[in-house]
DNA sequence: TTACACCTTATACGTTGGTATAATGTCAAG
DNA sequence: CTTGACATTATACCAACGTATAAGGTGTAA
């Protein structure tokens, strides 16, 4: 599978899949004779988990320190799976910060909809001077 | 109140109010003899506000959409109202994301389970380009 | 008066996460 | 055998959101 053919398969640009390369997100497949990146089956499924993490606010560097973890001879599949709990770990903080905004947030639309037909804007008044 | 005293009583850098003035996100204020910035009292909510705002995930741009909305005067509350609508909607793209990594992430905890004792760790073989 | 903490502007740099461009090589079809 | 769509590398550029530095002016207190 050729690096377009990869990024097709994954959506994604060529140059941010050799972009994650140079940033060592991930490892350079064999090349061919040519000196083409014929990548395995299997990179499309470590790209689409990148995707998916970044998706939900993991950094690259966050998911770089998840695969770094291979680099070490000495890492248990333990040591592993206790990163992937302290990654959850963090998902529920996002998760809670999340739900938190999003009551805030709601609060201040139903206020607005109280006040329909009033000048002022309740949204404006409270973030400007109670908050 | 002097940009120093503003920035100690917001808890921010003077850079950085410098450089909100800059991309017009707040006005400058009027100056004194020497030419410093004199920052009134409302200063200080105002940049708490966009404190506030950028916590809930508001970016810079979006932000200084809502000043303007204020500063139009017109239809302000249905405008403020649509945006943080929108937010909120980006909020709940970012929660079923979150849950779904959660689940993922669950998963593969549970498959290194399975696994103790095994030299093999799963989630490394997953996320592996090799092997 | 001198020291020191503050203020000014202008400009450069830093980080994250890419995208664009140039100059060049490879390959398959017509 | 040329054309077009791919691939390679290297380098530059981008937006967002600042932070740092240089070179200077101001204010106050000992």
């Amino acid at each position: 599978m050729t690096i377009g053919q990869l990024a097709k398969a994954v959506n994604l640009n060529t140059q941010t899949i050799r972009y994650y390369e140079r940033i060592g997100l991930i490892n350079k497949p064999d090349t061919n004779e040519a000196g083409y990146r014929m990548y395995p089956e299997k990179a499309a499924g470590v790209l689409r988990f990148i995707k998916h993490a970044k998706d939900i606010g993991f950094s690259l560097k966050q998911i770089s320190e998840i695969f770094s973890l291979d680099n070490n001879k000495y890492n248990t599949c333990s040591n592993v799976k206790r990163l992937a709990e302290e990654k959850v770990y963090e998902i529920d903080k996002k998760l809670n910060s999340l739900n938190l905004m999003r009551k805030e947030l709601l609060n201040l639309i139903s206020l607005c909809e109280e006040k329909t037909g009033n000048r002022r804007c309740p949204i404006l008044d409270i973030l400007k001077f109670e908050s």
